[in-house]
DNA sequence: GTATATGCAAAGGGTTTGCACGGTT
DNA sequence: AACCGTGCAAACCCTTTGCATATAC
């Protein structure tokens, strides 16, 4: 639905509209979410010619807009996620690599506590939490 | 306390007991935190000639035997703790990039919640929650 | 027409790795 | 003596940046 929002949304920002960017911005909701490289790649299959640099910079300028997010899932490179799919928690499997997702919902008591303790307001789609699954936690050493 | 219980622990896991590897350890702990890069160069103060990836490597094995374990706060380099500090959660502000600490105590419902839904076991001293401080979410636009 | 966005290539952090030497066990 | 750990340098991955050209407005 909403056929052209992010048009506005963009422009609201002081942006331009262009095929790159409606390209990055599509392909991370048809992805869901993923690396920079693998938006790329996502990309690459409409339009060869997209550079890595130019998908960088669009996910920055699309993230300042809020129309995607990013978390930090492992070490490597962080993964972007359209905003507006469902709010969620990634759960990293330090020993399997595993990653799990939960609604966000889980979290709002203990945020709310947060909040109201410190003051702190956090941004819950960027929130990765490491440890180990089901499997390996119960199979551990 | 305990002075040479860090000497048994390494054993145990196999590995053998360095000068540098003293120093790293000793230097976490004096940091209370720190980046590799930054743990580096508190190592130098005592011996110069300690290489950067000698740090890394040692870092890694610390790591693997459960003295000191790392925190992904920034966008940059990771930050490693001495395991037995008192655990913490971190809060980086991602306005004005400032990081308070809180106890640990106050994810516990939500962590046994998370355990008993998905059977997901979080290692607490890992936890970076990205967000707003309250300066910034007070002020903010 | 003007400012912004892009492509390209080079530079920049942070981290890992191969290898020969030195130290711990 | 055997093996692990270290220093050094090169390689690697991910990301950013400078600059000339192309494009949206």
């Amino acid at each position: 639905m909403a056929s052209a929002e992010w048009e506005t949304t963009l422009r609201r920002g002081g942006y331009r509209i262009t095929p790159q960017r409606q390209l990055v911005l599509e392909s991370v909701e048809r992805l869901g979410h993923g690396t920079p490289e693998e938006i790329l790649t996502e990309v690459q299959r409409t339009a060869t010619g997209v550079n890595l640099s130019t998908v960088y910079r669009n996910l920055e300028v699309l993230e300042e807009v809020g129309l995607v997010t990013h978390a930090h899932i492992g070490h490597g490179a962080p993964t972007y996620h359209s905003v507006g799919e469902h709010v969620h928690i990634h759960l990293v499997c330090d020993h399997c690599g595993s990653v799990e997702s939960v609604d966000a919902g889980v979290a709002d008591p203990f945020l709310d506590e947060l909040r109201s303790r410190s003051g702190f307001v956090t941004d819950v789609s960027h929130v990765a939490l490491h440890g180990a699954c089901r499997g390996c936690s119960t199979a551990s050493s």
